[in-house]
RNA sequence: GGCCCGGUGGUCAAGCGGCUAAGACACCGCCCUUUCACGGCGGUAACACGAGUUCGAUUCUCGUCCGGGUCACCA
């Protein structure tokens, strides 16, 4: 066989060499040791969790090493491909601050040497080292249909073979003459450009996944699609071209590529290619709401594995990424309390600490970590998320906060600059509220009163405070004056004294200003009451306490 | 079915041949406290199972079981 010859009539136009390109795409002149990683989602959806998490395994490992990260669309299939793919995804990256180093940065931008970072802009390139394949003998085209294809699949499992695909005596396209291949590209027949692969089943392949250690399987013997008819790559393929091209130092992807690995190094072996490091990661499940078993994530099914379900509940992005970080590494959290203060991409992430079981998502653990992440942020910072958050998810809190932010600054500022803030809020969502008895619009009077105090000494407690109450007394002076009312009600003002004599009073102090607390807020537990007070002003006071006396 | 990955408390996880088997979240109790929250202290709770190697296995090997993945002109 003239694969020369071969190699012209299957590309023509193929004039360039896989020099050419090695000259374009120089090794990068990067310090030892620095990572270069990528991040190649195909735009067919929305950018879900598990993608997160993919990409910020990918952008801490440069960070870390002071490498590079890119992200590179993989859009080889038209039929699953979606029109906005591409940017669902930079939005989403943008809503958690997730940034690249280089690649697409938007729809038709992109940044960066390495480029076009889109596969389908690199058609050229890809058919390129086909040919070169071609031409040593390492490519030959296909013309088995698709039913042919899967009528050899049928037989296959009939006959019970341990291996599936198209391998062996089963490749009847292999070994084709070149006049039977002139003769059918003559006519138009479609064809796709398969692997000649010259692996031994029986052979072992070893290779040291950064994330799970050695990993041995058999050798490929499969005669991989590199080109489909339709002259596009598969993934296969395009991966090997591009993280070469690119100079990829670190595939990271997710676990369900390793089996795909022999595949992938025969190829590189084939191209003459040093074969990448591999890290294949661990996915992150969910409970199974139907059958109670584990399982992956999954982009139908689960509406909170779409990243934009944690904008629509309204976590802060910070929360999102410093929970995702946690699964990462688990010295992370550990990290995190010896520096408070630092962004986050300072962390010295480690790809060999990462587990390689999957792990559940824990919107539980997320909450908390979010609480944590708020209640270190200034007033002005809630402020500010809460009103961008609620501008597009709640009208009604937006126009309440933007019409007095001091006033909605100060109600998210109680307590808040305390040594040891609250911890109250976890997703902007529950702002609301939370601030609800501040505005009347969002205020709903309830008078119940708790079942140990009478209605009586519920009137009377809130009419002598009517008639002390001075909304220009200071903190000490305004409890001063609580306690000071207890004993003509037939409340002790010492907690202590009613717990050893609890019969000799009809309550304490506390169950004062719990009448106190309901009659302004309806809620049994605030913050701060004293701040409340103040920031209501004594006319919602009054107004509040007088409508209680009326209505208990 | 073949091949591969994984299996430490409810969850995330340290641990790499000898430990009373860390820590975090959740849960429970106590303390602090005008409520709640915060904070502090304490508690319940785990090495899937069976062989083997070894003086000694959570750690190494094999098998079983369970969970997951993959075997497309999808990625």
């Amino acid at each position: 066989m003239d694969y020369e010859a071969l190699s012209e009539l299957l590309f023509p136009h193929i004039t360039k060499t896989p020099d050419d390109f090695e000259e374009k795409y120089p090794p990068r002149q990067l310090k030892e040791g620095a990572r270069v990683t990528r991040f190649a989602p195909s735009p067919t959806g929305y950018l879900h969790i598990g993608g997160l998490f993919g990409a910020l395994t990918d952008v801490m490992t440069a960070r870390a090493t002071g490498g590079v990260s890119y992200l590179r669309i993989e859009d080889t299939d038209k039929k699953r491909e979606i029109d906005d793919g591409v940017s669902a995804i930079i939005n989403g990256f943008d809503a958690f601050g997730v940034g690249f180093d280089e690649g697409v940065t938007g729809f038709g931008t992109e940044a960066g040497d390495y480029g076009p970072y889109t596969q389908s802009q690199r058609v050229e390139i890809y058919q390129t080292v086909a040919k070169d394949l071609v031409r040593k003998g390492l490519a030959y085209p296909c013309f088995c249909s698709a039913e042919e294809l899967s009528a050899m699949r049928e037989q296959q499992e009939k006959e019970g073979t341990a291996i599936w695909g198209y391998f062996g005596k089963w490749a009847k396209c292999r070994d084709l003459t070149f006049d039977e291949i002139k003769e059918r590209i003559d006519a138009g027949q479609p064809y796709v450009l398969r692997f000649r692969a010259d692996g031994d089943e029986n052979k072992k392949i070893i290779f040291e996944d950064v994330i799970r250690g050695k990993i041995e399987m058999p050798e490929n013997i499969i005669d991989e699609v590199l080109l489909k008819s339709d002259g596009i790559p598969t993934y296969h393929f395009a991966h090997v071209c591009d993280d070469h091209f690119m100079r990829t130092t670190h595939v990271i992807r997710g676990e369900e590529w390793i089996s795909s690995v022999p595949k992938h190094i025969a190829l590189f072996k084939a191209c003459g290619y040093k074969v990448p490091k591999y890290a294949h990661t661990p996915q992150v499940m969910k409970i199974d709401e139907e059958d109670g078993t584990k399982r992956k994530l999954s982009k139908r099914k689960d509406p909170e594995a779409a990243v934009s379900y944690f904008v629509e509940q309204g976590f802060p992005k910070e929360s999102v990424l410093e929970y995702l970080v946690t699964l990462l590494n688990s010295n992370f959290e550990d990290w995190r309390r010896a520096n408070p203060k630092a962004d986050i991409f300072e962390f010295p992430f480690n790809l060999k600490k990462m587990s390689a079981s999957g792990c559940l998502f824990d919107l539980v653990k997320l909450t908390d970590v979010s609480k944590n992440v708020i209640s270190v942020m200034t007033a002005q910072q809630v402020y500010d998320n809460v009103e961008k958050w609620a501008k597009t998810y709640d009208e009604q809190l937006y126009s309440l906060f933007t019409a007095n932010p001091d006033y909605a600054k100060n109600i998210l500022n109680i307590d808040r600059e305390n040594p040891k803030p609250r911890k109250d809020i976890a997703e902007w969502s529950q702002v609301r509220d939370y601030v609800a008895y501040f505005y009347d619009e969002l205020y709903k009077p309830d008078y119940t009163m708790p079942d140990h105090i009478t209605a009586e000494d519920a009137k009377a407690i809130l009419q002598t405070y009517t008639e002390v109450y001075d909304e220009n007394d200071d903190k000490d002076a305004w409890f001063a004056k609580i306690k000071e009312m207890c004993e003509p009600l037939g409340f002790t003002p010492n907690v202590k004294e009613y717990k050893k004599n609890p019969d000799a009073w009809k309550g304490h102090v506390g169950d004062v200003s719990t009448v106190l607390r309901i009659a302004v807020t309806s809620r049994t537990n605030t913050p701060d009451l004293y701040m409340i007070l103040k920031l209501l002003g004594k006319e919602k006071v009054m107004e509040r306490l007088n409508k209680t006396i009326a209505n208990i």
